[in-house]
DNA sequence: GATTTCCTTTGACCTATGTCAAAAAATGAC
DNA sequence: GTCATTTTTTGACATAGGTCAAAGGAAATC
């Protein structure tokens, strides 16, 4: 999915505003692993997946890397607070495979909010989606089994279940690694 | 806080802005345990919470109430699934203790949305704060203890966390009522 | 101010899931 | 194809926090 076919299907901007837009994006490709932003930076820059997925995930106290949270194509891929707030990110963003992002700094996307409406609203639209999918996965955390847990996460993220390795999910899902093994069976 | 003071405090209105916005909402008193919206409604209103304490909640399948969310003085309480993609609640919301509440519609709040850019600026930071927040409380529910979870809890709602009971603080935490009980000793 | 109802605490016991360690399997490098 | 590295599975054991039940306290109602 292209980044203008993204914007287009939640507003409906005119062919100027969008390649007014898009020409303020830049096209990139990550390889694998490659890690976009490091814990403790400022996040300057958002990423639109448009081939490949990403997570964003921290390093605990006993160094052990906790999944935030995973991101496919058609997705913003960002540390939300960092980036918006301008300060320093908790997570790092990491790419999992060969991707290819488009990538925006603060500075254009406040300018196109600030000059588009329109793209105010969708910024809007685009927080209060990841606000709903959160709240899910909070509720999925918060009172389901482990087993329950782990459906969760098939049906959230179909394509990256099987994707990505098994320690990474079951961080995000917070549980051992071990424990979703053993639900797997 | 009133609403305007509040409005004026993320963007700068004209005073002309902030009277026809404030017109579109309507001041109710409401009292102590009044449920303002239920499980399964399509939430038609946004409420500020001028003064009171309000939460979100959802009963379980054993009847048990898992409270999902507190709303202090100058925030919104709403579902903000349901209100935002008028989908059925999954949560009642309900007011702990006598209050005050400026209330707007899905349409009207649309409107100034459409009217006012400065409008769907704030809807944007508003979003981008919940969110955060959220992500918070995700953080502490995943994977803190709950003597950990608890301390979270005091710092996100210090004014809230000794006026409600024990067993809405406890769900909202994702542990048993007794668990807190002994937590707090 | 007595009664009823609701809220909080305490005790005894249980279980889901964590931790640690090692084996097995899969993947990648040469 | 072989060796090295990473990932997944398995087993044994530990524990935080859950559940159930009952007793105390507080607070609302008459």
């Amino acid at each position: 999915m292209s980044i203008t076919e993204f914007l287009s299907s939640i507003v409906p901007f005119t062919q100027d505003e969008l390649n007014d837009i898009q020409s303020h994006f830049k096209k990139e490709l990550v390889p694998k692993n490659q890690i976009l932003v490091h814990q403790g930076d400022i996040c300057k820059t958002l990423y639109f997946m448009e081939q490949g997925m990403g997570r964003s995930f921290y390093t605990n106290e006993n160094g052990k890397e906790i999944t935030q949270w995973f991101f496919g194509i058609g997705k913003f891929m960002t540390s939300a607070d960092s980036f918006f707030q301008q300060t320093p990110s908790l997570y790092n963003l990491e790419v999992l495979v060969d991707s290819v992002v488009f990538s925006i700094s603060k500075e254009d996307i406040d300018q196109l909010f600030a000059k588009y409406h329109k793209m105010e609203k969708l910024g809007r639209l685009v927080t209060t989606e990841m606000l709903t999918k959160i709240v899910n996965k909070l509720n999925a955390i918060q009172f389901q089994t482990a087993k329950e847990r782990y459906d969760y996460m098939l049906a959230e993220f179909p394509q990256i279940a099987y994707q990505v390795p098994l320690g990474h999910i079951a961080s995000y899902l917070g549980m051992s690694q071990e424990t979703l093994s053993r639900i797997r069976k």
